[in-house]
DNA sequence: CCGCCATTCGAACGCGTGTTTATTGACGCT
DNA sequence: AGCGTCAATAAACACGCGTTCGAATGGCGG
């Protein structure tokens, strides 16, 4: 389980690729997550993989480049759950969901990925980790992110058309911090803060609790 | 004013600092607030702050002495100016503040940084780098962070007996992830996606804004 | 059975890095 | 005046890095 192939990563492309490539693609995943891009060498992925060292170059251009493919595809699922989500509300309540189910489409996805017992958890703290490394060609991506996000923003000033635009902008914004940088590192403080009071492992628990507050940020 | 020395900056400590260590000292905060602890070489540093390329060995130890050392300080700065105003708020309200001094204390000293006209902007955003990078003798600072931060999760204990503790906790960590990782960066996203309708630079404007969306959140 | 092509492999290259060393200069104290 | 300490300088060192190269490998169609 721990290194065999994810079946179905590469099945949007009809040509097989070869073993190795996914090899490559799940060590670097990992180890990126683990401990940041400039922290992991090839060697240190080929290693890992248990492929030749020049099968990054060969598979993948450049180290950068594998940086931005892995980026690439883990941004495109994460943004596709997303907007289906948002879809799906929209459709449910007439074209002008409620706040709070706009939230929902916004939280949900990566907190699903958060879960112990989901494979995805590493792909979402690697996502975090190249999110504030960011090189240069990870900011471009993170701009189209932009027209994504405008979906969402959208849809909160639809659903609060009293409020002035600007208001709902900065309140996206606040709202968007609560999940990016936060997990993690930060989770683990958060245990040692409360003595272990914290249960973890109950996302579904978590989710309500950020949809609350985050959703009291909104009201008024 | 661009790379004069920092007046008071070494006055805790009684020996007067050579100029060339404050040279450095400034240089690094700026380059790593910029591009990143990883991207700025000794080399970089030394030729920015226009000192021979042994100064920082001979005067920090190390490359990552450098930026514990900066790290330190600036902590250290911030968490004064958050404790007295805890302090304050403490001593104003007769032992028990309400939630919104006490956010606050956490919002505004920060907030105050980042102002343009103010030169700790720099360091603020040094401060958001370096916490993202985390060298391990970093995270360990940020594990005493955690006693400071503690007298924030106790003060809002205080401030709503009525709520079990674990959920103070979380509304804290959410509350927390709206100041770490948001600026910079996300700031110039923020302006694309509302088409410049904010109006930056109205620091006060903001912390109200914060302090409205944070409190909602912590009441009910 | 042969030749082709994609893949794998070991080895090396060139470069930038953080750090160290040896030497020189300046300054204050006895 | 001379000594000793600290600071600054130029030069070099050792090492790890991403990348490239040429040869070896192996499966598959003709």
């Amino acid at each position: 389980m721990s290194l065999t192939d994810d079946p179905g990563a590469e099945s949007q492309t009809p040509e097989a690729e070869a073993a190795t490539k996914q090899l490559v693609f799940n060590a670097a995943e990992r180890l990126f997550a683990l401990h940041g891009f400039q922290n992991v060498s090839v060697r240190d992925i080929t290693a890992e993989a248990g492929v030749n060292l020049a099968s990054v170059n060969y598979h993948f251009g450049s180290k950068d480049s594998l940086l931005f493919e892995i980026f690439r595809r883990r941004t495109q699922e994460l943004n596709r759950e997303r907007a289906r989500m948002l879809h799906e509300a929209t459709d449910r309540n007439a074209g002008k969901p409620p706040v709070r189910e706009i939230l929902t489409a916004l939280f949900a996805p990566p907190l699903r990925w958060l879960d112990p017992s989901n494979d995805r958890r590493i792909s979402l703290q690697f996502l975090i980790r190249a999110r504030s490394e960011g090189t240069a060609e990870i900011r471009e991506v993170l701009g189209s992110d932009v027209s994504h996000l405008k979906r969402f923003a959208d849809a909160l000033l639809a659903a609060r058309p009293d409020l002035p635009p600007e208001e709902v902008y900065w309140r996206l914004h606040f709202v968007l911090g609560m999940i990016h940088q936060n997990r993690f590192m930060e989770l683990d403080r958060l245990h040692v803060l409360s003595s272990g009071q914290t249960r973890e492992g109950e996302v579904d628990a978590l989710l309500a609790r950020m949809l609350d507050f985050a959703e009291a940020g909104f009201s008024r």
